[in-house]
DNA sequence: CGAGGGTTTGAAGTGCATCAAATAGTGTGG
DNA sequence: CCACACTATTTGATGCACTTCAAACCCTCG
């Protein structure tokens, strides 16, 4: 397959490009550049003028920000599928966040003039990013009230839950996507806590955990014990 | 001047409807209603079906959410100018958080119908609407930044610098809008936390505190203090 | 003046961070 | 396939920041 058809596929499959036209597809296609990056490779920095958006294509992408004395806060850690750097058409032209691979990753750069156009000239464009917008926005309120309402173990276990499938034996299994370092980072605290917040877990549970793999006899265990400290009810995985 | 005339200004002052004909102005002030309301008095609750929105004329509106045992977290506390209950229309039709008056208020409430109306039919809406969504939003992002950077006194400290106004002496004299309980559930920390992270503050930077008045010499002692543990650079009070 | 909220202060407890060190896990080259 | 090097994770000990509960204080307003 030839580098403009995989890209145009990437694009198609994005929730953002469901309701445009082809033709637009085949400008993006036109423009875009797939990049192969390893573990630790930046996309770009905060504060940084902004000239392209991304699309991954493959593993995991780590957005942060860092104080001046190094310090980091983690915004967000991205699956395939997702985009970043395409809020920057509203900030002055900047990226307001870092953007590292955390392992093998493949992105799709697309230049950021095209989105600003598009939303001009487009107004379902518009609809589909207000909306996309709208959902992350609702997510990222969530993530605010769970770092005031629970402790270590309830986020952990809030994080678990959203990944959780259910197994042919009835049984829930959850894979941890990373390092539980990384884990630990985007939940906002420590590996050391992560690692004992998880062990106080596993004792209020009764879930097993292999390296990233936990498994738990139902979810009624888990959300017990996590979503007493939150607003939502259970299930509450609309991440889509 | 008319109720109608009334609603007209203070629609016509809405930084969102800006880019609109004066058709929908006259469609959105036929059916809007002023609400006066007194401390305490609830707009909505959480998760109940989104019929209207909200613009604030007066006083201030705080937006939470709260557990089954009653424990709250405050989204956020908002001044007149601005809207809530707007998101409703990508939330399934439900409000994401309850909304309450602190004080005295007065809030413009209006049919969410047109809203949605207006976005599948005016792109210059949805574009603004885009705009003032990405503008929250990164002002959210900053928000969960704060809480895992910085500590209760330097969260204070940033909290004022946003209200910060340099007076013709070239001191600088900050305001708090509302209660010291309350902006210390606006920054997620306990009223006694906030008392003792302001002597801290105090006695860090040399300010003088009376009652919800505050003066400093300059702004640098505060920046100093509070910055340091920021990834922005002062001036940061894009809040617009 | 007195009632009631808001605010401050004190004492004690909890949770998370930090620093340091041990252990488990992973991939590499021999 | 093993040993080594390196990284990720766990564990221990200690300290600090924030919370909690309790009580005093202050301020304002009827």
């Amino acid at each position: 397959m030839s580098e403009i058809e995989n890209i145009k596929l990437v694009i198609g499959e994005q929730p953002l490009f469901h309701e445009c036209r082809g033709e637009l597809i085949d400008r993006l296609a036109a423009r875009g550049r797939i990049i192969k990056a390893t573990k630790g490779q930046v996309f770009f920095i905060h504060s940084e003028e902004a000239l392209n958006f991304y699309v991954i294509t493959k593993g995991w992408v780590k957005l942060f920000r860092e104080t001046l004395d190094g310090t980091q806060a983690v915004v967000d850690i991205l699956p395939a599928g997702h985009m970043f750097g395409e809020t920057s058409i509203f900030e002055n032209e900047e990226y307001p966040y870092s953007a590292e691979a955390t392992e093998q990753v493949e992105v799709l750069s697309l230049p950021i003039s095209i989105l600003k156009d598009e939303i001009n000239e487009h107004p379902e464009f518009a609809r589909s990013m207000l909306k996309t917008m709208a959902r992350y926005r609702s997510q990222q309120d969530k993530e605010i009230e769970h770092r005031t309402l629970q402790n270590a173990s309830q986020r952990i276990g809030c994080f678990m839950l959203k990944l959780a499938e259910q197994n042919s034996n009835g049984e829930v299994v959850i894979n941890l996507p990373y390092d539980k370092s990384l884990v630990a980072s985007r939940l906002g605290m420590q590996p050391e806590t992560f690692s004992r917040a998880l062990s106080k877990l596993k004792s209020a549970t009764g879930m097993k955990v292999r390296g990233g793999t936990i498994i738990l006899e139902n979810f009624e265990n888990l959300t017990a014990y996590c979503c007493v400290a939150c607003t939502s009810h259970f299930p509450c995985k609309e991440i889509a």
